[in-house]
DNA sequence: TTCCTCCGTGACAGCGCTGTCACGCGAGGG
DNA sequence: CCCTCGCGTGACAGCGCTGTCACGGAGGAA
């Protein structure tokens, strides 16, 4: 900056104010200084800008996989978002239990952020409280914890909405496939669960364990067998909910292979609305995890720039919809008359 | 700083120099250090840390895209790979054009990272040359650069040992489905094309500009098109090689509805090895983005701690493999005695 | 004219660390 | 017994910025 200041005549601290664009410099000395600093390929270093201001200029997130389409939907919107403010992304990914473990430790985000973004962590409350003494804004988000700011959808209501498509359909026996041990999606993955039981339950349908598989993703198999075991039930259920789009979408496959036709025989529902559920005309609960990064990023902004604001614990819910495509009719008319509705 | 040092009854430098672990601190002063470190909480300051000593502790990706499989794969070996080499990962994400502009006008990566690993563009030759003064190494991933450090699968020799398979199969009719206007992928497109083009001529079958079809990626109708038309031909083909097993899987789909048996009538042939390609059991080429994202990490690493190592420009080229599902078998007979191998 | 104000600018301290150098002390050799 | 050596520690400057304050000069009010 030294170098600047000194090809342009003036003191480096009117070179500090013209690159940020205060206003107090005169229009022909910020034409100089800017020339100057484009000649000499000059970048304001963050560190040193930062060790004054005490702010980073650094937005951290913290998430369980990049793997998934939630996460790479999220990020895609909130990359941008943070960039036009100025901001950096940095990702802190803790795949497993001893990253997890050791990240809670150390917390390496500590004075290294100036906001953190916890993504579809089912925290437990020591981790929570970690979090809380970390001198930053901490927003959660596809996941809510009481008192502190969050940014989800309600899965149970959208589970929940989803299943009475189903009931309205005409269907009675409706089967869900619960994912399970996907890394960081349990707290998603429980609510689901909650909100299928819960409108069976307000339909006056008694919740059925047999009808309620666990299923590991990415592992196709599991999928197979479980549909195995319900085609092989007394009572086979004629709609299947799946908690995941990519299971839904393995269901449809081996509905297929094994000649069951879809939707006649047997419907499916999916929850999400992957790229994936469009490509195979699925039926299906959308939510929007762009949204879902937009929302979190511009709040995680407005809590850096006015942390006592009156939305230090506010919650948002995005909205839910559910999206029939072709994979959702009517139950065969022996189970009884359809209504038609939903 | 001070505060821990004054806990523990000694000098700033010393608990400076505990922190790090260097060794030449006495045993007992250590834990005391780290004792009093624990106890107030306190993390060391990066920001300061890097304006000694140079070294920001960042790693910068630059990604066209997180939605893709490819990126989310690569990054997740990556993260764990820095962070135990205690680094953290930035990302930038650019999707589109404005974004890229503005980020090699203004390079907000520098002085504020130690590498930059350059994921899947397709840079023209000032944007690398803007990235050779920027001052810290940079490594192109999934791309290659003369005389640049680089990390990438020869797209060109899978894609023609793809095609080699299905020739081997006996087909002689081999369409290719070649992804356009996908963000940051049109470098490993466009050599993939090649290599199916390599491998025809070598087999002395001519190329046919009609079994080349552009697909959108993400537009299901643009791939159920581009069968159409294949399906149509005077002389339609017997296999479709699709340079992403998205589009395969998309064709798959399509084949599957219009009662074309895959792969009695039809092969197809994906590339990537997606687990989408595990679930419905395709045949494709393919690459591992977690051993390219760990090559590169590591590499980046070494530059770091040896900038003037011999492997400044060196090229990492990682494997690839066909992998036969199910979803390739020799053509029809009427299209001749198939050849069995390969 | 004199005083005051205000705008644009420069000088300088200090943010929280690290690297260097100097210092004290006990051990070992002459 | 003295000198040297080396280990463990402390003092201090300085990394590259920003924020504060002081200052000079132009312009308006008294």
């Amino acid at each position: 900056m030294a170098d600047v200041a000194e090809r342009a005549g003036v003191s480096t601290s009117t070179v500090s104010r013209t690159l940020r664009g205060l206003s107090t410099v005169s229009p022909e000395v910020r034409a100089r200084v800017e020339r100057a600093a484009r000649e000499l390929n000059f970048a304001v270093s963050r560190q040193a800008a930062s060790l004054v201001t005490g702010k980073t200029g650094n937005v951290a997130v913290l998430v369980p996989t990049l793997d998934a389409w939630f996460m790479g939907a999220a990020l895609s919107s909130l990359g941008p978002l943070l960039r036009s403010a100025g901001m950096e992304l940095s990702v802190y990914l803790i795949p497993d239990m001893a990253e997890r473990i050791s990240f809670f430790d150390r917390l390496p985000a500590r004075r290294n952020a100036d906001a953190l973004l916890v993504f579809s962590f089912d925290l437990n409350d020591k981790e929570t409280a970690r979090l809380d003494d970390l001198g930053m804004p901490v927003i959660y988000v596809s996941q809510h914890v009481d008192g502190r700011p969050s940014v989800y959808v309600d899965d149970v209501a959208a589970a929940a909405a989803g299943t009475r498509h189903l009931l309205n359909l005409g269907h009675r026996r409706i089967a869900f496939l619960h994912t399970v041990g996907a890394s960081g999606f349990s707290f998603s993955s429980n609510e689901r669960l909650l909100g299928y039981q819960q409108a069976l339950t307000e339909a006056g349908i008694p919740v059925d364990e047999d009808l309620m598989a666990g299923i590991h993703t990415r592992d196709k198999r599991s999928t197979a067998e479980a549909l195995g075991n319900l085609l092989s039930l007394r009572e086979p259920p004629t709609a299947v909910f799946a908690e995941q789009d990519e299971v839904a979408v393995a269901a449809l496959w081996t509905l297929r292979r094994t000649r069951i036709p879809v939707p006649e025989r047997m419907s499916v529902l999916g929850f999400d609305d992957q790229p994936l559920a469009d490509w195979f005309d699925l039926s299906t609960v959308a939510q929007s995890p762009k949204d879902i990064g937009r929302e979190a990023g511009e709040l995680a902004l407005s809590l850096i720039n006015e942390p006592d604001a009156a939305d230090r614990c506010r919650h948002i819910v995005l909205p839910t919809y559910v999206i029939p495509r072709s994979t959702t009719a009517p139950p065969p008319a022996e189970e009884g008359e359809p209504r038609v509705s939903g």
